[in-house]
Order: structure tokens, then sequence, then C-alpha cells
DNA sequence: TTTTCATATGAAAAATAGTTCATCTATTTA
DNA sequence: TAAATAGATGAACTATTTTTCATATGAAAA
């Protein structure tokens, strides 16, 4: 983590600390849909989702490919399923209490 | 990622999703240090340092021994390794333009 | 047994991020 | 070509997070 990184690092980090990037990400996980769609999947608003569809794709979580008056969208496999993978062994061990809110 | 699990990726990532967290980790890398040695490494104040540890500590990402007047930390490497690991990667492909601050 | 050092903590202030709203553009359909 | 549909966008508003400040606590040193 050099120093240059650590802006980058945060932005990644932050992009997915939000709960509706997260419903977007999971309303992707069976594959590529369009905006109608994921607002649909994720019972998120439009212009909402508009929004955060620019933030994921600016940071590499989710392709874009337009047809027509349809976006559509789709999750970065490669970074997105480890990473999910290695956050699930992590809450294993040490965030059950997390999950229920407990302090 | 099922819907329960959802609020803990969450606070997972935004955990992450902070500078000054971020600074206090790269302060762990190389082994144990108390309060104050954080401080001075990471070039931030004391009670900011206090309030983020028990963040990450409450989220797994370290873990604290307590000492006579002296609080240790460590890294939760099992989790941070691979986790800046993946991250590494991803940025190397998509993220160039992010560090930069280029939109 | 007072003083100092290390750390913790709560509340206020400041900064940042998320959401909504109104509106705009582009594409397709009637 | 007028209306409808899909999506994008900027600005205002709201909510959440981060930082600071003042102070508390507890251990060790003088």
């Amino acid at each position: 983590m050099d120093s240059c990184n650590k802006q980058a690092y945060r932005l990644f980090f932050s992009t997915l600390g939000n709960q509706s990037r997260l419903e977007i990400l999971n309303a992707l996980r069976n594959g590529k849909k369009n905006v109608t769609e994921i607002c649909a999947a994720a019972k998120l608003e439009q212009s909402l989702v508009s929004h955060h569809l620019k933030e994921l794709e600016y940071h590499g979580m989710i392709f874009r490919e337009k047809n027509g008056k349809f976006s559509y969208f789709q999750l970065n496999k490669k970074t997105i399923q480890p990473l999910l993978q290695l956050i699930e062994d992590h809450m294993g061990e040490y965030c059950c209490k997390i999950a229920r809110g407990e302090r």
C-alpha cells in the first residue's frame, strides 16, 4: 500500500460501502441488466440508480454496454466475485455480531 | 450475498473506505504498535486515532492487546493482506486514472 | 501521593456522501 | 412528427461520517 495508492484504495472501498450500490451489484449477480430492470430488482428509484451506476462504472466495478435506448450493465466478475468470497470468509470469523448490529 | 449479510458487507467496506483508517492500517504493516507510535507513523492526532482504532477493532481488522498503560494493536493479516492484494490487482487494470483523480 | 504519561470518550462542529426533484436528451413507437 | 419510453444530470436538500475539543480514567514515575 504505497502512499500514491491510498486515495485509490479509499475510493475502491467507499464505493462498495454503500447499501444502494451493494443492492445494485447484487441485482447484477445473475447477469446483464438494463437500468429499469436494476431498479425493479433492487427496489430503488431510477435517478438514484443512474447516479450509482455511474459511480460503480467509474470505479471499474461494472461495465456498461449501450444498445439503442437501453444501457446494459454487468458485473466485473474478476474483481467482485473473489472480493465477496474474501469478505464472506472474514465475516464468518469476525463479524457475526456485526451483522446482527450488536456492540 | 444474501440479504441478511448486506449490512455487514456495507460495514466492512465503509470501515476501509476512510483515509485515516487506511493510514493506521498502513502504520501497522510491519507489526505491533501502540497508540502513540501509530499517531507518529500515521501523522494523525491521538484522539482521532483512538476513535478509529476502536472502529477497526470492532470490525475485526485489527487486534488489541493491553499492557499496563499501553494498548498495542496489530493487523488481522489473514483478512487484510489478501484483501490488499486483490485490490492491488483490480487497480492495476481499472483504476490508474482513478488514483490520479481523473474523470 | 502528586504529577506525568498513555489512552479513551462524549458531544459539538465540520466535512462528505446520499437522495430527491425537476428537467433534459436520445431513441423508439404510434 | 408527436408521444412515449429509457436513461442521464445538476442542484438542492438530507443524512451520515469524520474530526476536533475538552475532559476523563487509569497506570506508572517522581
